[in-house]
DNA sequence: ATTCTATAGTTGTCTATACAACTTGCACAA
DNA sequence: TTGTGCAAGTTGTATAGACAACTATAGAAT
């Protein structure tokens, strides 16, 4: 019997990534610098150019090095901390901790759009949006308070979906494929009534996210969510 | 004299990409459904099967599919927001936006770590730790306090740096090349002490984000940044 | 019924080659 | 001096083929 290798082989074109990014870390090549050109490379590791491409073209795409065609490949200049954030439904995401989870509906309703709605809905002042209120519990504590207008002609039915089975999310993933979205997240005081849906003291700092997403012609939907600033965080990582 | 194309042909990878993601945004093919093979689509667009891998894998990496091997390709349950989150100095960002950047050196000093930030530093209690706090101005507005913990044995000459002409984000990218980091992003209050240092009313909420470098073998610095709640915000999109 | 095996289908990696597209620097002409 | 064009070097795209690695399934053997 042959015996096991515990660390395998990597393959070509990873092992060329892993000299290139031993360079850097290492001080070696510094930002800025040139990296040695795919011919070069080829013959330094004795592979086809291809490999060679795919591992320095990788490496651009993560941002650790920058391409320019017909002039070479340089360290980059900025490292990124390249964080993924997932739009999920906060259902499976409180489940996936291995808590439970549970919702108030608090408003269900169909409105007319004021003037900034509409604009950022492209939609018309005065036209008919769909309004709902929630606020999600883990464990039976309040972690998020969800205030989402959604597009009529996006989502016709919005409104006839049964949010203590669906959440708002889950229903719109499926019935708007989602083609774009932008977020951003900023950090604000507690207002009267979110502090009251969320449990909170007023003046207590609150992480808001704010989203909008677009499917197909249509903006979709616009929410912001509320988090309690002491029991939430976004985080990330980085690794070259 | 030829005319000239506005939009050039794309290259077939590209139109392979977009096929599939057409499919996925109009709501075609759903989340689970399974994608055409390599063979498949090789035929339908009579290109090669490295094109078409090509095209697929790009999608994998986005996370707009997802791949088994031997198996087979199958849309994405859920769609990322794939923010870039960069580590970059905030002189450059502040130039960037067209706005003038000032410091104000407000402690650089040397001392011995307490118990939590010797474990975070992988330090032992009580070893020497370098300490600088700064506030950054845009345009005479103060919009962070950079608070650091740097690690001697990673950054050894840090004391010595002119923090009014090199910002110390700067410093230690051209000291120590980064290998790793991490970093959080939480709402809190601002203390007295912030309050006081960023001009702002106590109980005035702020962004916080708390970050620890990897260089090479060693945790390099922990730095805490305070940003002004109602004047800063973190940002990102995604577009399918 | 269960387990094993062969096989077909799928994705992962790699090669050798070719041409296109772009940048840069240099020689040369106006 | 200025600009034009050429050539060399570099990255981008694409092909046809090959084998490896893995999965799922159907059929054979136990």
């Amino acid at each position: 019997m042959t015996s096991t290798l515990l660390t395998r082989a990597l393959p070509a074109y990873e092992q060329v990534k892993a000299f290139i990014k031993q360079q850097i870390t290492t001080g070696v090549w510094r930002p800025g610098d040139n990296v040695p050109s795919e011919a070069a490379l080829q013959q330094q590791f004795g592979v086809s150019r291809m490999t060679v491409n795919r591992a320095v073209k990788e490496l651009a795409v993560e941002g650790v090095v920058s391409r320019v065609q017909g002039s070479g490949t340089v360290v980059a200049q900025l490292h990124r901390i390249s964080s993924t954030l997932e739009i999920r439904d906060i259902h499976d995401e409180i489940l996936a901790r291995g808590h439970s989870h549970s919702t108030q509906v608090l408003k269900v309703e169909s409105l007319r759009a004021p003037a900034e709605l509409a604009r950022t809905l492209k939609l018309h002042t005065g036209a008919k949006v769909f309004h709902s209120v929630l606020v999600h519990y883990e464990d039976g504590v309040a972690i998020q308070l969800e205030d989402r207008h959604v597009n009529p002609a996006a989502v016709p039915d919005y409104l006839q979906a049964d949010f203590a089975a669906t959440t708002p999310t889950r229903y719109l993933l499926e019935h708007a494929p989602l083609t774009e979205a932008s977020y951003s997240i900023e950090a604000t005081l507690a207002s009267a009534h979110e502090a009251k849906c969320l449990g909170l003291k007023r003046g207590e700092p609150c992480l808001v996210m704010t989203r909008s997403t677009v499917s197909g012609p249509h903006v979709a939907s616009l929410v912001r969510l509320v988090y309690p600033g002491m029991r939430y965080s976004f985080g990330g990582k980085f690794q070259l």
